[in-house]
RNA sequence: AGGGGCAUAGUUCAAAGGUAGAACAGUGGUCUCCAAAACCAUCGAUGUGGGUUCGAUUCCUACUGCCCCUG
């Protein structure tokens, strides 16, 4: 029987904590937290991490799970998660993932397979991304085209990143990575499930997270940063490239003033948000929970939620 | 009040007597192991009114606004 999943989704600062919070209140849920940030202990106020006392007793995975110096990617999301849910239904409770990062929630939704070393050599990984450096973008494009031309035609030859995962991929299991790909999409999801998406007018959202980098740095942002700082991270680290920390990081290290981190970390905090709902307008089986056809009442939005999971006899 | 300066895209700056470039912002998009990352595309401007000129946004002039100095 498949497991019941219910995720709330949405840009940064639409409010999707809260309202996950209460959800989890009224359907008997459990919360599994989304976020490659959050999942880091001492990365609170920039990572907007609720606090104990924002939970109201509701029990949260995923958070505060990992030293700021460890590694965290969607393969590793993807399979605490997986635990995290069945734990959760063992229970005999609801589990409802609340994040915003797109990638992690298709990757556990619909178990994208990241496993099996699956052509991953770090050496010759390294090896093309100096190729990359040395011969250009165009060079390794070229060769791309000949083994693996429909990952060509959709990836643009500037992104390195891609480009040199394709090759790594083909050149380690002798097959192109459109043709993995394909199968990855063709896979349907294991849950029942409800996809939400909160969302809301975009200046209202780009005000609210002006709003909400004000307040990280009344909290003392800065001070969380600098004793990470202290602990020895660097921007080197995967957790210090989080929005906020990078950009304080930087200010610490006097490479620029504290008024441009802060305009730094908005700018890029919007950019955030609109790439994320990118991804969610083509995401399949969303549900979109526009905040201002609830008139911002949590209530009514709760009860359209709970209606729609009804429905789906998820509850 | 008098003298001077400036007025170009949402912002900061270019250029030019033959209908203006860029960066950043904004907008749209891509994404299958660093995704709070990386990458692509795109909209958009000469303050207002006269004059000179084949033609002005560029030169002249009045107005308006802003800045500086004097009082």
């Amino acid at each position: 029987m498949a497991l019941p999943l219910v995720i709330i989704a949405g840009p940064t600062a639409v409010g999707k904590s809260d309202f996950a919070i209460e959800l989890a209140k009224r359907i008997n849920g459990e919360i599994i937290s989304a976020d490659s940030m959050q999942v880091y202990k001492g990365m609170d106020i920039g990572s907007a991490k609720v606090t104990p006392e924002e939970m109201q007793g509701i029990r949260h995975y995923l958070i505060d799970i990992l030293d700021p110096k460890d590694e965290f990617s969607v393969a590793v999301f993807k399979e605490y998660a997986k635990k995290a849910i069945e734990e959760i239904v063992s229970h005999g409770k609801i589990p409802i993932i609340a994040g915003g990062t797109g990638f992690y929630i298709q990757a556990l939704l619909y178990d994208i397979d990241f496993t099996e070393s699956l052509g991953e050599n770090p050496e010759y990984r390294s090896f093309l991304c100096h190729e990359y450096e040395e011969k250009g973008a165009d060079y390794l494009f070229e060769q791309l085209k000949k083994v693996d031309p429909d990952t060509a035609e959709i990836i643009h030859k500037n992104d390195e990143k891609r480009v040199v995962r394709a090759l790594e991929f083909y050149h380690e299991t002798g097959k192109p990575i459109s043709v993995h790909n394909k199968e990855q999409y063709e896979k349907t999801s294991n849950y029942n499930f409800a996809y939400f998406v909160l969302n809301d007018y975009r200046e209202k959202i780009y005000s609210k997270i002006d709003e909400r980098v004000d307040i990280m740095v009344e909290k003392g942002l800065v001070k969380e940063v600098e004793m990470l700082k202290d602990k020895g991270m660097t921007i080197k680290d995967v957790s210090m490239q989080g929005l906020g920390y990078k950009e304080i990081l930087m200010y610490l290290s006097g490479d620029i003033s504290l008024k441009e981190a802060i305009y730094r970390i908005k700018r890029d905090s919007r950019h955030f948000a609109k790439r994320q709902l990118t991804w969610f307008k083509r995401e399949r089986d969303v549900i979109w929970l526009n905040r201002y056809d609830y008139d911002y009442d949590l209530s009514k939005l709760l009860d359209a939620s709970i209606g729609v999971l009804k429905d789906k006899s998820i509850v």
